[in-house]
This record gives structure tokens, sequence and C-alpha cells, in this order.
RNA sequence: GCCGAAGUGGUGGAACUGGUAUACACGACGGAUUCAAAAUCCGUUGCUCUCACGGGCAUGUGGGUUCGACUCCCACCUUCGGCACCA
């Protein structure tokens, strides 16, 4: 089968009747409309019945589906239908997560409205996804940007306002001067505005904050509970919420008032400060540039830069002298105060005690600045020294050149100093969270509008739940340029709730993970139409017992959705802790780049093949072909999960996906492997339909047939049960299609014998019975259809997951290896029973085994009970 | 820069708890079938020495632990993901 999926060929025009050949066109057609009109995946909150909640992460509608998808929803339908299956009640729902910046670029670039735009879109994925036969329940479906899931979003948002979990807070934005609009992270680039290419500066707005960080705490030691979660993923949380234990003192600063508080893990170096650092935004920088023209230009130089922290750390490190003195709490020392542009606002007090023979940072600053080295911890049997020291010693050690505190390990020191702190009362031990709170507020139109009003007399004012939702205007006009809800002409111009005179809405919208934080709670009761959620119904499903998605959301989103789940449980409207029982993290799908010299990236269609180079379509240069990236439109390097279907039928485009590479690891994409999961799907249909009309007055094998090579098979099938069955509970997909191919190669001899007995032919109906049910969560249409052609009625999908004959699965025989010196030099086979002491002396004995022991005396002899026996001789 | 992963034949991958390295698939080569092609079926296929029997070497690199290491430990190299306004 040579279809190419990119060059749009179309492989089934013509084609001879279903039961001769495989067809999934007609019969993928057939199935999904079956499911749908007997409402197959529809579920209802049954009392008696085991629940499973399978959710996939909802899809930005950009336009269409593309292989991440695929995979993603290739994974959720398995594991959704294989838990049915299992006899469980599963709650498989899609949705949209349809608020967002593509709407608005697009609307800005086609001059199209966001919401058409978006509701388009939603119309031609849900078809593309509906084409792979996704067992949704689509009766539950919505978009975050409906009226209704927003309007809920906003009582919501109003009722953790009340809780007191929302205020409002000046913060820095990426700012682009030439468009006045706030950029996002990824709009700059090289530090310029991506449309005006103005520098990017930062600038302070007032913005509404979640207060996550008085869950700090929780979060982190919630992370314990989540067993079913990837410990990459709790590592990646646990970082990010980055728990400290230190100290937080002041330094008085010489000649004034006010103090410098700054925060410490390292409380254990305080005599080794011979510098503090501020950030470019500390009051006390602010300050100085008032007065100071230098200083306000490397304020100015420092703001220059986005606000990511990648951007910031990769900062040549810069600093600049205030020429204000910090006094060293013990010694009395004056040390000068630094503005540096590494130090972030957001962490910590936004000041730091600088120790440069003992942070690395620190260190390469004061190199540069001609700062002194001070060391005061010494590592054991080592003398290092100020002047000779060539990075930070970040090790353990023994504190020196510290006066009272001489001589203490430094560990210890830590608190010895923390005590020193509290008993002078100029600090104290306290802990600190790398954690910031969640900036929800975006200077943008698609998205929910924040449900306040801003009135000259009563100041915040919520907007009544009677007046909910806040809809966004129709008419708007979108440029780029400005914030657009600001500028509409009357959108903002109201009433205050309160007092009735006129008032502005506040024009942020909210950030959409904001959306994406309780989409999966809105599922359990999606057709409710008086409140956000309705207790009872989310109590029966929640917590999700099985979450996939796309390892990049392993921080943000996870923990965002975390976050506001027990906000939400403490306002009374979820019960259980945690929202996600188990998770797994899909690897991305990659593919070559192919760039031509005259035309750049090209798409796989673009491009063929001659002689095993590759050449431009159009100009007939020769292509270099790049490295394996993840798709994306904008190298090219994407195949249309469409052409696929469309050629190979969705079944094969999904067994392909959880095939190829276990569901965790990055899956590199490869034409010629769909090609073979799409020959394993024709060899299953001729056996089936072979075995159909072979074994029409037959009944499957119940039990062991005499013969050995009989016996054999039937083991085989019975291991491939248990083998799928364990490999599907562990999240190893692939190798459970590999146990089924193995189980057909075994079967294909018998099968070939057109002379075969009864016997024979009942245990290859078994085989075909069994692989049908196997393979259904990876390919549920050509199952359904071969479920049909053996003569059964009813739907796969509604069928018990087969169960493995313990007798089956007995072994009479085993291999045993034999090791010399932990080399392979022989086998046995042997009776299972065979004790120890025989299979020593057998291997002794063994004929091949001889020859590696001669002139040696045999030291020790290691068996590992049915695997190998390692002789150790010399 | 910081945090988190991954590296096994020509290719995707398997080896689950430290115990037969390379299951399964792709590709390649040879054969059967065919007027021919497609499709299908059968066989070979880590590298290397050897007529053969058989041996040696191989899991990114370098060390270590162990009777035995893809698996555990240390260091390094390369690639990928995240870094708070992409979703």
């Amino acid at each position: 089968m040579h279809q190419g999926t990119g060059n749009g060929q179309i492989p089934f025009a013509v084609r001879t009747p279903m039961t001769e050949k495989y067809t999934p066109r007609t019969i993928e057609a057939k199935w999904q409309t079956e499911w749908e009109n007997n409402s197959v995946f529809k579920v209802e909150e049954t009392p008696d019945k085991e629940t499973f909640y399978l959710l996939v992460m909802f899809p930005y509608p950009s336009g269409r589906i593309h292989m991440g998808h695929v995979r993603n929803y290739a994974i959720g339908d398995l594991i959704a239908r294989y838990q049915r299956m299992q006899g469980k009640n599963v709650l498989h729902p899609m949705g949209w997560d349809a608020f967002g910046m593509p709407a608005e670029n697009a609307a800005i670039k086609q001059n199209t409205h966001p919401g058409d735009w978006t509701y388009s879109n939603i119309d031609t994925m849900r078809e593309e996804l509906k084409s792979m036969g996704l067992s949704y329940d689509w009766s539950r479906e919505f978009a975050t940007c409906d009226p209704d899931y927003a309007h809920w979003e906003q009582v919501l948002f109003l009722k953790l306002h009340e809780k007191g979990l929302i205020y409002r807070e000046m913060s820095h934005v990426n700012w682009d001067p030439v468009d006045q609009t706030v950029l996002a992270n990824e709009q700059v680039i090289d530090g310029k505005g991506w449309r005006s290419g103005a520098p990017v500066e930062r600038k302070a707005l007032s913005q509404w904050f979640f207060r996550i960080t008085d869950y700090a705490e929780e979060l982190l030691t919630d992370i314990e509970k989540l067993d079913g979660w990837p410990e990459t993923v709790r590592t990646m949380q646990t970082n990010w919420i980055g728990k400290s234990h230190g100290v937080e003192f002041s330094f008085t600063i010489k000649g004034r008032e006010e103090r410098l508080p700054v925060y410490t893990t390292r409380a254990d170096t305080i005599m080794g400060v011979t510098f503090c650092s501020i950030a470019s935004e500390h009051p006390l920088a602010v300050e100085i540039a008032e007065t100071n023209p230098e200083a306000a230009a490397f304020v100015r130089e420092c703001q220059a830069t986005g606000t990511s922290e990648e951007a910031v750390e990769k900062l040549e490190k810069k600093g600049f002298d205030t020429g204000l003195r910090a006094i060293h709490p013990f010694t009395g020392e004056e040390v000068p105060i630094f503005i540096a542009n590494f130090v972030l606002m957001g962490y910590g007090t936004g000041a730091v005690m600088a120790v440069p023979a003992h942070d690395q940072r620190d260190f390469e600053f004061a190199k540069a600045y001609e700062i002194p080295i001070k060391v005061v911890i010494q590592p054991e049997g080592e003398t290092l020294s100020g002047e000779t020291l060539e990075a930070a010693y970040t090790g353990p050690g023994t504190l020196t050149n510290s006066r009272q505190f001489d001589g203490i390990d430094n560990e210890a020191a830590k608190r010895t100093v923390a005590e020193a702190f509290e008993a002078e009362g100029i600090g104290k031990a306290t802990v600190n969270f790398r954690l910031r709170d969640w900036g929800v507020s975006r200077q943008r139109y698609w998205g929910n509008p924040i449900p306040v009003v801003h009135c000259p007399s009563c100041g915040v004012v919520p907007v009544p739940e009677s007046d909910l939702p806040v809809s966004l205007p129709k008419e708007v006009e979108l440029t780029g340029s400005g914030n657009p809800l600001d500028r509409h002409p009357t959108w903002k111009q109201t009433t205050c709730p309160s007092c009735g005179a006129d008032a502005v809405r506040e024009t942020d919208t909210m950030d959409t993970f904001m959306e994406s934080s309780w989409y999966f709670l809105r599922y359990c009761c999606a057709d409710l139409n008086s409140a956000p959620l309705d207790r009872a119904r989310v109590d029966h499903w929640m917590p999700v017992n099985q979450y996939v998605g796309g390892i990049e959301h392993a921080v943000l989103h996870l923990l965002y959705a975390r976050f506001f789940h027990k906000a939400l449980r403490d306002v009374g409207l979820v019960s259980c802790d945690e929202p996600f029982t188990k998770l797994l993290t899909q690897g991305m799908v990659r593919k070559d780049t192919h760039t031509c010299p005259e035309h750049g990236w090209r798409y796989p269609s673009e491009v063929k093949e001659e002689r095993g180079r590759l050449f431009c379509i159009e100009c007939g240069a020769e292509i270099s072909v790049g490295r394996n990236e993840k798709m994306s439109k904008s190298k090219h390097n994407v195949v249309d999960p469409n052409d696929l279907i469309k050629g190979y039928g969705a079944d094969t485009a999904r067994l392909f996906m959880l095939f190829a590479a276990p569901p965790e690891r990055d899956l590199e994409w490869n034409d010629s492997g769909v090609d073979g999961a799409w020959r394993f799907l024709n060899r299953l249909w001729r056996l089936v339909v072979d075995v159909a009309s072979r074994t029409e007055e037959i009944a499957p094998a119940t039990e062991m047939p005499k013969d050995p090579a009989l016996k054999k098979l039937r083991s085989k099938l019975h291991a491939t049960i248990a083998k799928v069955t364990e490999d599907i509970e562990r999240q190893s997909f692939n190798t459970g299609i590999a146990a089924v191919m193995e189980l057909v190669n075994e079967a294909s001899p018998f099968l070939q014998n057109k002379k075969a007995d009864t016997i024979t032919l009942s245990i290859l109906r078994e085989i075909a019975e069994v692989a049908i049910l196997l393979l259904h969560p990876y390919s549920p249409h050509i199952t359904e259809e071969l479920s049909r052609t053996l003569g059964h009625t009813g739907y796969v999908s509604q069928k018990a997951w087969p169960r493995a004959d313990a007798k089956a699965l007995v072994k009479e025989e085993m291999t045993i290896v034999v090791q010399v010196n932990g080399k392979l030099r022989g086998r046995l086979t042997v009776a299972a029973d065979t004790d120890q002491k025989t299979l020593e002396t057998l291997a002794q004995e063994d004929a091949k085994v001889v020859p590696h022991l001669e002139g040696k005396s045999v030291r020790k002899v290691i068996v590992v009970p049915g695997r190998l026996i390692n002789i150790v001789a010399g």
C-alpha cells in the first residue's frame, strides 16, 4: 500500500464489496453514525455503578486539529473504552478552551470578529474529532466563550472575591510604547514588540491577583498525595512553589531613617557579606533615580527588558553603586548598596545580602565591580582565600572569620545565626515561597470580563449577581493597538450598582487559565442553568480518575487548576481536595523540517523524493533536511490528520499513534510506520473474515487441547490477554499492540492449513474473538465491524474485557540460561518443577558450558529461579 | 541562567523488580505468486573475525558498585520541554 499521506491521494475510490476488503471509509462512517444515533457513549449519574472520569485536556480552537490532538485523544479514548469494557460508568467529555489571543490576532489580520472566527473553528474541529471515532458524551460539550460558561465563571470570580481571595495591586507588564499595548511574552521577540518592532519596556499597571500563595503550603504538602502523577511533574511543581527556610532581617542604612529588609537562605554566611543588591523596581532604587540621573539611566536600562524570568536571568550581570552604605548588623562594617539587574522584585523583599565567596552570582558581580571577597566557610582539609578563589564555594564546611560563630558547622550555623538575629531583635527565621500570586488581568478583548465597576465615590464595586453576566460588546475595533475594551466608545460607561452615580466598568478580562481551572467541574453538570455547579453531581464524578494531556502544562495549568479547586472547596462548591487523581503527560509529535534554498520551509507535500534525495517540487532545488522538531505550522513540518484519516482511516491513524512510541515520550512522525499499522489491520481483517467463513458451525475453544503445538498456541492466546491487560493498566500501550501482533503472527501458519481440524479451528475462532476485544480500545471501528462478521450483535464498545484462563497460563517447561562469569554460554530446557541442585548439576555438565570451565575451579553458583544460573569460576 | 526530562541496530522502539540486550514494527536484501505491476506470503538482517564450529565487541562519553548493569552511583556531552500575558 503506497498512499502518501501528504500528497492528497484518496485511495479508496474503487473497491470491491465490504466483506472482501477492508474499507475504513465506509466502516468508520457507519459506526460513528450508529454510536451517535444510539447514544452509546452518553452517560448519566447512575448510583449503583462504579464511575470512571476520564478527562483529556480540551483544545484551543485554533482552526484544525493537529497530530498532538490526535495523540492526546487517541490515548484518552483508549483508556475510556478500556474502562468501559471493565464495567465502569465512564464520563468522557469534550469542550473548547475558546478565549484567547489567537482569535484576536486573526481578527486583526483577517478583519473578522473573534467570536465568529472561534465558533467557525469549533464547527470544523468538532467534525474532525468526530471523524476519529472518539467515545465522547457530546451532550456535555460547551465552549468557554459561551455566554453561559462566562456567566458562571463571573459568579465564581465574585464568590472568591467576597472570600478575600482576590485583590488588586500594581504589577509590571511588557509594554509596547508604539502600539500602546501590553505584550505577551511570546509577542516579545529579541526584546522588541512583534508588530511594531519597538524595544519593549516594563510598565507598572494596576492588576487583579488571586491569592494562590495563601494555598502554597497546602499545594505543596498535597503533592505527596498525588502518587498517580508522574514524579517529574511533582518535582516541577515542588520546585515551582519553591518553599525555602531562611531569615529575614534589616540592614540599617548609613545616614537614613529607613531600613533595608532582606531575605536570605544562607544566614550562615552573614559574616561574608561585602555588599547588598536591590531590584531596579525597589522603592529605594526608584527614590534614588528621582534625583540621580545616572541611577535613573541604569534603572531605565534594567526596565528595558521583558518581564520573563528567562530574559532577566540571561542578562549580563550589571549593577549601579547607589552610594548608600548598609551597616552590617553584627560587625558594624559599611558595605555598598548596588542596584542590580538580576535581582527580582517579586521574590522575597527585592533586596539581597551579597556574599561573593559563597554565591556564584555574587561572586561574578564582585569580580566585575572589584568588591572584596571574604571567605567565611572552610571545607574540611582545605583553606580557601578570597584572593585566590576562582568560583564561589557553595559546599559544606566550618565557619571562619565569623567572630562568635567561628567553628560551627555551616548547616547548624543557619539556626544559630537566626537565633542571634532574633535575640538582637533585628530579624527572624521565616519561610518563603518562590510562588507568586496569580495575576489574572489581561488587557485584551477576547476574554471573560472581570465583573466589577469602578465608582469615583464607592471605589471597586462588584456587579450584582442579578446583573451578570457582563458581556463583551459585539461591535469592536481590533487594531492591535491599545486595550480594545478601554478604547470602546460606550461599553465601559455605566452606573455604580451601589450609589447610582456615573461609573466605569473594569476593562481587564480574565486570564484564560481561569476557564481551564474549572471546566472539568462544569462537565459534570453542563446543562445546569441556575448555578455554576451542582455539588451532588460534581461529587458523583469527581475527582477525575485519569487526566491526559501535554507535558507543557506540567506547572501552570495544573497548579492553577489545583489551586482553584481548593478555593472552590473552601467556598463550599466541591468536596474533594485534589481534582486529578492520576495524570498522564504525553510527549510531543515531532517531524524533520525541510528547507529549500529558494522557498524556505517546505510542507511534506511540497517535496519529492528521487533516489533517496529530496527536491523542491517548485524549483527542483535540493532540500536540506533539518532537525526533528515539534510539529508546527511555522516550520511547515506538519502532517494534516485529515489527510491521514481520509487516506487510511481513523483506526490506522490511532493505532499508529499508540504503537509508535510510549505515550509519555516524544513521537517521531514516520509515514512508513503508518503503512505498517495499515497492513496490520488488513491482516487482522483477513484473519477474522477467513476464520468466520470456516467456523460457522464451530464454537470458540474453552479448554486446553492435547496437541503440543495447539497447546502452545492457546497458551499464547491467554498470555496475550494477560499481557495486554497489564500493559494497558501500566500505560504501556505500544507493547500491548506488539503482543497482539505476536499472537496474529503465531496464528498465521495454522490459518494457512486449509485442512485444519475442528479443534484447531475452535482455537482460531477463540483467537479471532479475543483479538477483536483486545484491539477495540485502539481501533474501535474495524473491531465493531469484525464482530458483526463473526455473527455477533450489539456493540463491542459495551462488551466485557476478556479474562485470561488461568489453566492456559501454567507453564510445564522453562528455559534456563547458563552463564559463566556473567557471559552467556548455554541454555537448558527443563521441567518447570526442577529443583535447584539438579539445575546446578545440569548446568555444569552442559556440553556448551564444560569448555569454559576447563582449568578453572567453580567458586560460586548463583541461581535465579526460572531465569538463569551464573557459574563464577577462576 | 534556573528547573525538569531523554539518549539502545540503518529507523521508531522492547527489556516491567539488577538476571537471555535488540520483542514488535519500519526500512533494506533475497525468494514465491503475477503477462506485468500493486497487494499478499516466506526467508535474511546489530557490528566484527571465521569456509565453518565458534569467538570478540556493542545500550551518548568516561569512571565506579556488583557474580551479573540499558537498569544503581559520580562526572561530562548532546537534544528536548517549562520559566508566571502562547495555550
